[in-house]
RNA sequence: GCAGGUGUAGCUCAAUUGGAUAGAGCAUCGGUCUACGAAACCGAAGGUUGCAGGUUCGAGUCCUGCCACCUGCGCCA
């Protein structure tokens, strides 16, 4: 059971409304939760009105009947009734410092998930002969901030990077470079990226794209542009489609080649997930490659569940509440990615026992994972093999524009890279880090290059994904590195300048002020600790939500009510010893949630700034 | 055409899932470094939450209808 004050007073107010509404207030919700306002006191009950409504008596007189009826012993002061009927709470220095006193532990108060399981995360998602670009970005980090946060909490997670290392388009570009002669010993990814971008100019006609833009009025553009993609066109296809098969095949020569492509890509990948900081290696690779032999057991199984019809010589699945189908085989007999996420759901949920799989795949891709995940609800692989129920989840997120609300691009017009971001990035940072060392005050004078090397880049990744990370991941976002390494304001270095200022505190400190006594005298002290008790349920929201904005949003209120503190209340010369040991303790919780919550973002916390 | 999404301060974003006077940051203006790091703090100004209705004690949030923009729509992934 649950110690905390909110939950403590959850149930306090659930048996009040009982006592008060007997059978009228069965399945009602206290609708207990932290103060809106420092004004109205640290928690507040709403319940009172909806109670009310069902008793049909006035709000207010129901509220004060809760308040006669609620047993507050050792946790409140007596409480007040404001408003239309809100009950306002405060909590007793006794019951506040028993709960931080009580969160003091390893685990900061962060209790595990009821139901722990496995959790496979789909994320990064890199096309193999593709530089990766922003986009990637986006899946990598949420998604490897997602897996943090789930494991938090207990599950068992599995990280996987679905390359898309099979089908035509590797197809294409092979044959390209073999067409070529190019010395794929010597392949670099600029090449590779170069010859991906002209085979898929060359060999993408789109008959059925043209007539379906045409039959449905699309713009004038959009119809020219269709058409320049087919002139010329089938040739060029032909050709790889015979690579294609061969390659399925098992060609050994074509298979050594296909190799070279994939490490070259993946070379670069690994050098893009270091650089990161990111829980992302060659383990975690899950090719579409690797489901090849699987795909054929997925059709089998939907035409054994009646659930294919073929149409037009390929095999859809119908949904009964929409009219647009699944396509799973094409008319010439081969499969398409939605057969290979198929497979994927298959695999992780009756192999690998999975009982939520979370792909972190751009918000375009919604219809397809609609379709995806329906269908195989209806195939029946939403119950795992252990019978437990499995939920599929699109953790989807929105394009990454540039400042002209378009999609990011660089000044030369093409996409933008990964790395030229990185680079820039750490670059910024690195500047920054550097310029504020030379000054004889600055703790970090004197540090040696390697050390402020390191901080730096801490400094400019950190801003890069904390940007990323502390708006709505579905929403599209405007991407402005000079926001960005501003480093002021809203920003990932804010949240690392108030770490840092902790450490610092602490540093000076003979102890820690572990296990001293908590007095919580002052407003900001107050503050702060309340913000503190909400760890738990924030790290639950953003688990239950998929949204690690959530964490971004509390540890911003944690360094605000920090800094308000350490504004207010000096810690080294707080007049006593035991109020410098309180204030230490406090400093010291806190500073362990603040580098609890940037680690579940993949933000590192250093010591020095 | 059909489906889905978005619309909040000049700009970039929040809003504990229906709660009190819609909050931050940037930019602007003003004040704080002989107390632990000024990458900070305090204050001012900035709003008809796209528009119009509806539901109720209470709506940025829910329902309806418009407007604008974005995205997707069978043999690419």
């Amino acid at each position: 059971m649950n110690m905390d004050p909110e939950s403590r007073l959850r149930r306090a107010f659930e048996a009040a409304m009982k006592q008060v509404g007997g059978d009228d207030a069965i399945g009602m919700d206290p609708a207990v939760r932290p103060a809106g306002k420092p004004e109205f006191g640290d928690f507040q009950c709403n319940g009172a009105l909806g109670l009310a409504k069902r008793l049909s008596r006035p709000p207010r007189e129901v509220a004060q009947a809760l308040i006669d009826a609620v047993d507050l012993t050792d946790l409140c002061e007596p409480p007040d009734i404001a408003g239309p009927g809100f009950i306002n709470l405060r909590l007793s220095p006794q019951a506040l410092a028993g709960a931080i006193e009580a969160m003091d532990t390893p685990d900061l108060g962060v209790t595990p998930d009821d139901d722990p399981g496995v959790v496979v995360i789909d994320l990064c998602g890199v096309n193999v002969a593709k530089q990766m670009h922003v986009g990637h970005l986006r899946s990598t980090i949420i998604g490897d901030a997602l897996a943090r946060i789930l494991e938090r909490i207990g599950h068992d997670v599995h990280r996987e990077n679905h390359l898309g290392d099979w089908g035509l388009p590797i197809a294409m570009v092979l044959h390209q470079l073999r067409s070529d002669g190019v010395d794929l010993n010597a392949l670099d990814l600029p090449t590779l990226d170069e010859a991906y971008r002209s085979a898929q100019a060359i060999a993408r006609p789109d008959h059925a794209g043209l007539d379906a833009a045409r039959a449905r009025h699309s713009g004038p553009h959009r119809i020219a542009e269709l058409e320049a993609q087919n002139e010329g066109a089938m040739a060029a296809r032909g050709a790889a489609a015979e690579t294609l098969v061969n390659l399925q095949a098992g060609d050994e020569s074509l298979r050594a080649d296909w190799q070279k492509l994939i490490d070259v890509t993946m070379d670069a990948v690994q050098d893009a997930s270091d650089r990161l900081g990111v829980t992302l290696g060659p383990e975690h690779n899950c090719g579409e490659s690797t489901y090849r032999t699987e795909l054929q057991g997925v059709i089998d199984h939907l035409q054994a569940c009646s659930m294919a019809r073929e149409d037009q010589g390929a095999l859809v699945v119908d949904f009964p509440d929409r009219e647009r189908p699944l396509l799973v085989r094409k008319s010439d007999g081969g499969f398409l990615y939605a057969t290979t996420d198929l497979a994927a759901i298959r695999r992780r949920t009756q192999v690998t026992d999975a009982i939520e799989c979370i792909y972190v795949v751009d918000a375009r891709q919604k219809d397809h994972f609609r379709d995806v995940f329906d269908a195989a609800d209806q195939a029946g692989w939403c119950t795992n093999a252990g019978g437990h129920t499995v939920q599929l989840r699109h953790a989807a997120f929105g394009s990454v524009l540039g400042p002209d609300k378009r999609p990011l691009k660089t000044r030369a017009g093409t996409n933008a890279t990964l790395a030229s971001l990185l680079d820039e990035a750490i670059d910024r940072g690195t500047t920054e880090v550097r310029r504020r060392s030379e000054s004889e005050a600055s703790p970090t004078h004197g540090l040696s290059d390697e050390a402020l090397n390191q901080i730096g880049r801490a400094v400019g990744i950190g801003a890069v994904k904390y940007a990323d990370l502390s708006g709505d991941a579905v929403k599209d976002y405007v991407f402005d590195m000079d926001r960005m390494v501003a480093f002021e304001g809203d920003t990932g270095p804010y949240l690392q300048y108030a770490h840092a200022r902790m450490c610092s505190i602490l540093r000076r400190a003979e102890d820690d002020g572990c296990g001293a006594d908590l007095r919580l005298d002052e407003p900001q002290e107050r503050q702060l600790a309340l913000g503190l008790l909400k760890w738990d349920a924030t790290v639950h929201a953003a688990a239950g939500n998929l949204q690690p904005h959530r964490i971004a949003g509390y540890l911003r209120e944690i360094a605000e009510a920090f800094s308000a503190f350490y504004q207010a209340c000096p810690v080294m010369q707080a007049g006593s010893d035991d109020r410098k040991r309180s204030r230490l303790r406090l400093c010291d919780l806190t500073r362990r949630v603040l580098a609890d919550g940037l680690n579940l973002l993949g933000v590192e916390a250093p010591e020095r700034m």
